[in-house]
DNA sequence: CAATAACACTTTCGATTTGCAAGTGAAAAT
DNA sequence: ATTTTCACTTGCAAATCGAAAGTGTTATTG
């Protein structure tokens, strides 16, 4: 297994495992929407491949940001949910939210809030703390 | 020049942006560490490769987060600083420390905090102000 | 029970990106 | 005038991405 960290510093060594492309977009899409099984994921509005797909959802329960379960009463679906170190992540997400709507808008016109973003704007941390509420929630029954 | 977004959600667009290997370290290395030529980069511990740096600069100041500038009595080191929108990524770094910190130790026991990790654990939003004014005390003198 | 559909992947393959090393050209220092 | 420094650029092999098609197992439907 070789080292896929490339120095000592937490910032790196964050963005070593959740600094790409697609890791952060699928923890999004649990947290916020909801999503939980390979489908879900694969037909969201961002369009992952489902080979990269695969190898991310690996990865991340390698790591144990999620892990990977079944429902009682179904043999076929997986079910994929964040552990505490993906539930973790939602304070990241949450500024990335921010700042997305705040400054990507000049080069992407298109950018539709959710009706998350106006409690979002006006108390953060509390924000913070109701989406991982709401995502325990969920995910207990 | 063909769309680089996936989609209209301010999170995915944030993450076209900075959401790849080498960007948010960058931005942490000119913020945290104070970087701000080419050399400073490229001789970083993280050891990134002078084309990607290159590319990523050139991208940076397209999107309007970083400008390339000269100092008044030097006409070959070009500095790199920060904009608004770039400053504005301090939260999204502070985050990704916290988590880094508190999760990544397991899979990297090497991770070494900065001087700044223990005020940041007592209190994050005055860290972050703090982050934000020094970088602009830095850069206006 | 047989056939079909759904789900979760895996495989293939061309295109793109990465990372290393070496090279270039201009400015500054010696 | 020569050397060094800085900021790149180029070349190339390796790795990764992404679209499409294929596989195998588990429901569901007639």
């Amino acid at each position: 297994m070789n080292n896929k960290f490339r120095c000592n510093c937490p910032i790196t060594s964050a963005l070593d495992i959740v600094g790409d492309r697609w890791t952060l977009v699928i923890i999004k899409q649990m947290l916020i929407e909801g999503k939980k099984t390979f489908k879900d994921f694969s037909e969201s509005e961002e369009a992952i491949a489902t080979n990269i797909l695969s190898s991310r959802l690996k990865m991340l329960e390698e790591f144990c940001i999620i892990t990977k379960g079944k429902l009682p009463n179904n043999n076929k679906t997986n079910i994929y949910i964040l552990t505490q170190k993906g539930i973790a992540l939602t304070p990241i997400i949450v500024e990335l939210c921010i700042w997305g709507d705040a400054n990507m808008r000049d080069f992407q016109p298109g950018i539709i809030d959710g009706e998350y973003m106006d409690a979002l704007k006006n108390n953060k941390e509390e924000c913070i703390i109701d989406l991982q509420k709401k995502y325990l929630e969920k995910i207990s029954n």
